[in-house]
DNA sequence: TAAATACCTATTGACATAGTAGGTAAATAA
DNA sequence: TTATTTACCTACTATGTCAATAGGTATTTA
């Protein structure tokens, strides 16, 4: 399940691209057209800012701005810096897991499979595909 | 992410598949094999009986059994049942959420497109593929 | 009658999700 | 300078899910 985090970021990045204007959008009016409440989408904007996604700025005139053209982000990327992982199990999500079990499972390599299947569907979408 | 539920029916399905005898396996041995709590597996158990994945017997000599032959399970049949829906997102995982922004929205093409090859992975793969 | 088993209800601790509340800092325009 | 607009910051919260645990009852066989 992808969460609000990855869903709402995408839905900013492609409200970004679409009403590019060449200055700076505020999140109000982000926060209006997509109708998710602004309070919260700033908990996502930051992030995405630290990440280095968008660039954000201050004051009046402020707001936010995609750093790269449209054609250059990766849905796959986006989402898996505001959810951490796409892996469908924690065995695959988190490197440092030991699993003792590991050699013996039955499953991992489905799921070796299918994240593969997930990385490459989602790594081989771009920002532009949504538009 | 799949849960533990699906994954440790899908371990369960398997150490049955595996195990079979003609007769019933104690939930005791299973769990002390697949190395997890009996007590927690009662309640998955439980479900994949009344899920009608598998059949339960009480008593001394009772146990779990597979009811049908094993290239006859589907994993996805398996992991749809426990975890509910593989969807992605609530408004394909929810056949009656309704979202206002539906005809609007820009990401929806892809979770369809997303949810059909998880669909399409997981419903073109039989127990047997993982034993 | 004893043992082994499934099956039942209730509870718990930890954590994530999806926010809300109220403030501070920075930039611009009057 | 001052007011306004904006991002940015810290803290809090309600709800729910996850992954169990605890302790009992019903059922079947030997």
């Amino acid at each position: 399940m992808i969460s609000t985090r990855g869903r709402y970021a995408l839905r900013v990045m492609i409200d970004l691209a679409e009403n590019n204007n060449g200055s700076y959008i505020p999140l109000k009016d982000i926060a209006a057209r997509q109708e998710i409440s602004k309070k919260y989408l700033e908990i996502i904007v930051k992030d995405m800012v630290n990440a280095g996604l968008i660039l954000g700025a201050s004051g009046k005139g402020g707001g936010y701005q995609l750093c790269r053209k449209p054609e250059e982000y990766v849905v796959g990327e986006i989402l898996e810096l505001m959810e951490g992982s796409l892996s469908p199990v924690a065995c695959l999500a988190d490197k440092s897991y030991e699993c003792t079990r590991r050699a013996a499972c039955k499953t991992l390599p489905m799921w070796e499979e299918f994240d593969t299947l997930v990385h490459n569907y989602f790594y081989g979408k771009k920002l532009t595909d949504l538009l």
